[in-house]
RNA sequence: GGCACCAUAGCCAAGCGGUAAGGCAGAGGUCUGCAAAACCUCUAUUCUCCGGUUCAAAUCCGGAUGGUGCCUCCA
């Protein structure tokens, strides 16, 4: 039984699904305007331990990832330019061609990161028939209200709103530092669909002329399609708990009048060197950033499964560092464990397992579990460790099976280079170890290191 | 100003009332012409500080200090 902290009641609870043996999830995916930065991605490695977890107690998923290429307001509150708009009116492109760029960069991203794929990728701009006839009954219910400039989500008729983050609307109000729209009847009223001016590329017929789709009736009405009513789980950054999440309950149970999301779990934040990470900061890295500086993707998986996900992680490229050696010793490590031909005994095996498994049903705690993952490689080399380990990297998604080869990356040898570590070989030969020492330093001023190992001469480039 | 969360070795980090997991770095060793890599061993009487509860506290309560986030789009 795996117990998971539900931001609705602050408390860590057992989970238990609508539906015997099936789990249905919805994720907060990406705006695809730009390339995701690692906080965002942590959220989605987030995403991929749940659904790994739950997979791992023999649940069958049923997940969808929204991919928002529409109706994300940005800056200034609703007053502000949709996002999609912006982005293609700065690369001269039309937003399609950017929503797609980005959404297949991301998808590279992710599978690059071991991310398992949910099983239904919902584009916003595919279900904007659903979100029209959400936004309809709701403004049959009462709900909502028009206004010149579009329809508003009345949040006076829904007396529950703030217990997600556990702030009144009083609360909202008094911090917002938001420009009144005097034709809404809150300020916290949020918009639920967008009156088009006439030059808006993305634009949409609707009962209440051409318009575009409000971000939080998105996910409102996708999830409600895939879903149904009431869903097990939904899961998503900690920004997100304060309005969106906050916004989707109003919507969801102002139409249903019962809870319609049974689990709400948060991933934390990523900060860089201690502070906030964000585009207007210029502080946030892709994974291409990474990849060019030397590490792999799941180094970067790795950093991340080294710290609880409801804790903030702070990333700085010395913990990056730490957590590559970790991870290339740990493959080296197997590497020896699977060629050995002993026996564990099944005591130790099933300890170890069992300590693992705990440590991921309660709420998943992978650090805990990536300690026993290490305490396990410490036992004698044995090939039953390394059929363990792969056990346990169902969960942790690591590709602990790869060769350790693969992760020495491959670069073409100038001749040049080539030439001096075969003069190096033969001085060492002769024993003339002050023309071998010299030669090793030639090579270290070209760029790279010269090792001598079991196997013969290593030659890989200088770091930095 | 309001609301949260966090504080464990040089760095990262688990721990949730029973006497400090794990990783990186560091030290010593094996190996090596020397290095590097790899492997083995060691490395916090103590958990920001001050009170309190308890037979027992890093763990619970109160206070102080420091840090971060949110309150505006944001994973």
């Amino acid at each position: 039984m795996i117990k998971l902290y539900n931001t609705l009641t602050r408390k860590k609870q057992e989970f238990s699904p609508v539906k015997d043996g099936w789990v249905s999830m919805y994720s907060c995916g990406p705006t695809v305007y730009n390339y995701a930065h690692i906080g965002n991605l942590r959220t989605y490695i987030f995403m991929d331990l749940i659904r790994r977890a739950l997979k791992s107690e023999g649940y069958k998923l049923k997940g969808v990832l929204n991919i928002t290429d529409v109706g994300h307001l940005m800056a200034d509150s609703d007053d502000g330019e949709d996002k999609m708009l912006k982005a293609s009116r700065e690369q001269q492109k039309t937003p399609w061609q950017i929503a797609n760029h980005y959404s297949n960069v991301f998808f590279e991203d992710i599978k690059k990161l071991n991310i398992s794929k949910p099983e239904i990728i919902a584009k916003a701009t595919d279900h904007i028939p659903e979100m029209i006839e959400y936004v309809v009954e709701l403004v049959e219910k009462g709900y909502a209200y028009e206004t010149s400039d579009g329809i508003y989500f009345d949040i006076s008729k829904f007396p529950g709103y703030g217990s997600l983050s556990g702030a009144s609307i009083e609360d909202n109000i008094a911090g917002a530092r938001v420009e009144v729209n005097s034709e809404k009847r809150n300020p916290a009223d949020f918009a639920l669909w967008k009156k088009a001016e006439p030059l808006h590329i993305m634009q949409w017929d609707s009962p209440w002329g051409k318009g575009y789709p409000g971000w939080h009736i998105e996910c409102s009405a996708m999830s409600r399609k895939y879903l149904g009513k009431v869903f097990d789980i939904h899961s998503g950054g900690v920004d997100h708990i304060p309005i969106h999440h906050e916004n989707e309950i109003a919507q969801n149970e102002a139409l249903t009048g019962k809870r319609t999301v049974n689990y709400w779990l948060h991933g934390e934040f990523m900060l860089v060197d201690g502070g906030k990470m964000s585009k207007s900061l210029g502080n946030t890295y892709t994974i291409k950033d990474l990849e060019e500086r030397g590490y792999s993707p799941l180094d970067f998986r790795f950093f991340c499964l080294n710290t609880h996900y409801r804790k903030k992680l702070n990333f700085t490229f010395t913990a990056l560092d730490s957590a590559k050696v970790s991870r290339e010793r740990l493959m080296q490590q197997l590497a020896s464990h699977k060629a050995s031909t002993q026996k564990t005994s099944p005591e130790i095996l099933d300890g170890l397992r069992s300590s693992f498994v705990a440590a991921i049903q309660d709420d998943l705690n992978v650090p805990l579990a990536l300690g026993i993952l290490f305490t396990a490689i410490k036992e004698s080399k044995s090939q039953d460790i390394y059929t363990l380990a792969l056990e346990f990297d169902k969960i942790l998604g690591l590709s602990l099976t790869s060769d350790t080869s693969a992760i020495t990356e491959s670069f073409v040898l100038p001749a040049q280079v080539e030439i001096l570590v075969a003069e190096r070989t033969t001085a060492k030969k002769n024993r003339d170890f002050a023309l071998a020492d010299s030669l090793r330093e030639e090579i270290a001023r070209l760029g790279y290191a010269v090792a001598d190992t079991k196997d013969g001469t290593r030659v890989t480039p200088l770091q930095k």
